[in-house]
DNA sequence: CACTTGTTTCGACATACTTCTAAGTTGACA
DNA sequence: TGTCAACTTAGAAGTATGTCGAAACAAGTG
């Protein structure tokens, strides 16, 4: 499962041949694949500190935080935020680069945008 | 069905008053308290069967289907479809309704919606 | 090379989750 | 009233998850 730039990313929302991959759930049921490929992405943000890593990634200036940056707005140990950017990154949520001493980590929009999308109550049809 | 909408409806996307609560995760950093509350809700939908009950209740005609709907379409037994209902039910997810013999169920839309906009990449300023 | 700091891996433990079977509840109907 | 069908609840078994402390690994510095 080789991260870097995974293949889930142009799915991201605009659906470009009308595929039911990216149609909002509330429009075509989805199947049992489709639901078995989305569950464990969901899955990734369903948990209090990996909701906020991710926001605070995101958020963080220039798009990337290091782990040292993150470690600190958390009441738990490094292990377990260490253990949390590994699923988020497992489930190709986020990115991350060794910088010297430094580990930077970085979010994967296409594949939150993704996750928006299908839960979104209609098409946003806007170009 | 007029589908009673929950209190916690009207934090759909539009952030009337520009409050933290509905910002896209990637704009502003969440919270501890917004982390706690966002999970669960994310926890109810991954699980492929919920996802997948979800999706089939908001597809149904009508926009309502009754348990005996959805148990044909898993391999899983009754209970366990049940199990799951509830849990989404839990969430906020989902209404039911017990009319004669069968027990209805209706996706309460506003809360997906929430869910969509906390993920999307910036806010769909669509009037 | 030794030492320090930043980060991940390992092993363990307690808790939570998914699923099942069996039994209970609710409502329709003869 | 008795019986059947639709659902839900209860209890149990196996698995997964979140967290920790200890140890390992990586890179910079004296």
């Amino acid at each position: 499962m080789s991260k870097q730039v995974s293949p889930i990313v142009d799915l991201a929302g605009t659906d470009q041949a009308g595929q039911a991959c990216c149609a909002p759930l509330v429009c075509e049921p989805l199947n049992a694949a489709e639901a078995e490929e989305l569950a464990p992405l969901f899955k990734a943000i369903a948990d209090p500190v990996r909701l906020r890593l991710l926001s605070l990634i995101a958020c963080h200036e220039g798009g990337e935080a290091c782990v040292c940056d993150l470690t600190g707005a958390f009441e738990v140990t490094g292990p377990t935020i260490s253990h949390h950017l590994k699923v988020l990154r497992q489930a190709g949520l986020i990115d991350c680069e060794r910088r010297g001493t430094w580990v930077y980590y970085w979010v994967n929009p296409g594949v939150l945008a993704r996750l928006s999308a299908i839960l979104g109550p209609r098409v946003t049809a806007m170009t």
